[in-house]
DNA sequence: GTCCATTTTGCACACGTGTGCAACAGTTTT
DNA sequence: AAAACTGTTGCACACGTGTGCAAAATGGAC
């Protein structure tokens, strides 16, 4: 009858209140900060509650308050060592602030708006998107339910979701200043076919401030994100050179395959007979083949940013949408 | 009072019955695979429900289940793109099976254990594992709430715990006699400091194979398992350059690093002067300026049967302790 | 000691679902 | 036609928690 369970699971508030001697809404209370309770209630349920092993179940939890600790994040794909460690951050950052993080990568059939639904239906206290922006009723529905999104690197604007993302138009002007400061007065700017926000805003800033100072851009097109993209753009690069051109690839991982190909195919000498820039400065870039100059959008403040809009949101969440741009930093190596 | 409710959240299975004209319960059958009810009522419930938008709340659900639909990765740090593909490939694999991945780095203050007992309390369908083993009593005491526990590349025998892995003996072999084959003599093996299981297998089975056919070997401790330690051990592994050694490095991100500071640091020609061989077969090892030998894991072999242990053991919780070894390939590149 | 303001407590309900059990309908066997 | 059997259905309970509400306790002022 008053057999003591085993600690561990099992364990319930009922327990904890028998033992304690006070009543289950007491047990309730003691684990609810800010709660209706006296320094001495807590006290006697804390001390039973060790003894007995008891942890408050976060599902029954999640059913009566209808909100979770989950917080999902959507990405497209992990083959960009930047994503990785910037899933990697928010991860850690997000169990910093008692929140359990889940993954979702987006698959055949399964795309954003498929992802989300699905968060939706476990209540999740918010969500952090890095894949594409979903359809606006998502967003909608959303925002019904009070479900935070965070949207990384994209533009949209939409109701209710907050924006973060790196300084893309200061990342694009450092770069082409910094390759005209080194002398190049031709420069190449290769452009993804998929490009998403993050990318053109890089691209249309260093054309911007290319234009400004009258050194002529070619904007090159190249296929996908990845490095065989790089890789392939290294032949049309190589005729130019004679040009002893500047080179900008918004992403690291595009650059890398550039400035692999070009050395090691075309035999061509950076920072000799051209320079390189890339973007996001992911560990690879600063190997010895590469010590690749780039630029560097760290990425613990991305985690922390994003754990910033959504406790702020779920504290306040009529504030209109917010868009936070983070500092990016020239991390100057040898290819400039 | 009977007014239709908004689609999406909110829609109970009060309300789809209602709408349906049967029972409750009637509704909760009909959601639930091989439960008793006719193709009629099941009909007119399906019917119902997409009118309304009703989806299942899988947290009331998980709370009269005692079971989630979720799934726990444990992992210690995804810096290595080897770990960062299986995640993506485990987790897209999850979500096909119906599963939902949660992902948990481990971090300050934060090991398996405490990460692992995180996971308990969310009544989770099964947890892989890795980082380390955990502690034989966290062990059992998911034992005792029968959730299933999957020890990636991790040798610790505990009960009830499935564990996968590649075929480590096998890979390790393949490189001893890889290099043989290409003529090197003296051979080269680099042991991490904070070598786990998985890569001290590897290393015997290569120094083994060694040993059967009188080829002397080198065991050369290394820092860490990372870029950095391989490159700190060029100077020493550059010394040897008129043995015309063949070197192993059990991980491809050690390799790396050695290969790359071997080539231009040190100005060593590869194969010319020496072979080396690495192990995972990472994208990186097939960019350009690495073009390295390396023993393929394939990783979506990993995910399947990582899915697939979880799967047998939630169908079948008393079964024995299973191991699971996955095939490896040799890669063949310019290294050797 | 009385009265009022404030804090603390426990009851009871709600969150949305799965399922054992008994009642029931429909079909086959004797 | 009665009996036995198979397949469906709905009732009612359980899962473990948070919280509004009224009652009780506490503390202070007179």
């Amino acid at each position: 009858m008053t057999s003591v369970k085993r600690p561990g699971s099992g364990v319930t508030s009922f327990d904890v209140a028998r033992l304690a001697g006070v009543s289950r809404s007491a047990v309730s209370r003691a684990f609810t900060p800010r709660a209706s309770i006296s320094k001495d209630a807590r006290l006697k349920v804390f001390d039973a509650a060790s003894q007995l092993g008891y942890r408050v179940n976060p599902v029954a939890r999640a059913l009566n308050q209808r909100r979770t600790d989950l917080v999902g994040m959507i990405v497209a794909r992990m083959d960009n060592p930047f994503r990785a460690s910037q899933i990697d951050a928010l991860s850690r950052t997000l169990v910093r602030h008692g929140f359990r993080p889940m993954l979702f990568c987006i698959d055949e059939g399964l795309g954003t708006e498929q992802l989300l639904s699905l968060l939706l239906d476990y209540s999740v206290s918010g969500v952090v998107i890095t894949s594409d922006a979903p359809p606006i009723e998502i967003c909608n529905e959303c925002a019904r339910q009070q479900i935070p999104l965070v949207l990384v690197d994209r533009d949209d604007r939409l109701p209710f979701v907050d924006r973060i993302s790196g300084d893309n138009v200061k990342g694009g002007r450092i770069a082409a200043e910094t390759l005209i400061e080194a002398g190049r007065h031709k420069l190449v700017v290769l452009s993804p076919e998929t490009a998403v926000y993050s990318i053109t805003t890089r691209i249309d800033a260093f054309v911007a401030c290319a234009d400004e100072q009258d050194v002529p851009v070619d904007v090159l097109n190249v296929g996908t994100h990845n490095y065989e993209a790089g890789r392939d753009a290294a032949a049309s690069i190589a005729e130019r050179r004679h040009d002893e051109i500047g080179v900008f690839c918004p992403s690291d991982i595009i650059a890398l395959g550039l400035l692999d190909a070009l050395r090691v195919k075309h035999g061509i000498k950076i920072p000799g007979e051209m320079s390189l820039i890339g973007y996001d400065d992911i560990p690879q870039s600063g190997w010895e083949f590469a010590d690749m100059t780039s630029i560097s959008q760290p990425v613990a403040s991305f985690a922390d940013g994003i754990v910033g809009l959504l406790t702020e949101r779920i504290a306040n969440p009529q504030t209109p949408p917010r868009n936070e741009l983070l500092d990016v930093m020239l991390i100057r190596r040898g290819t400039v």
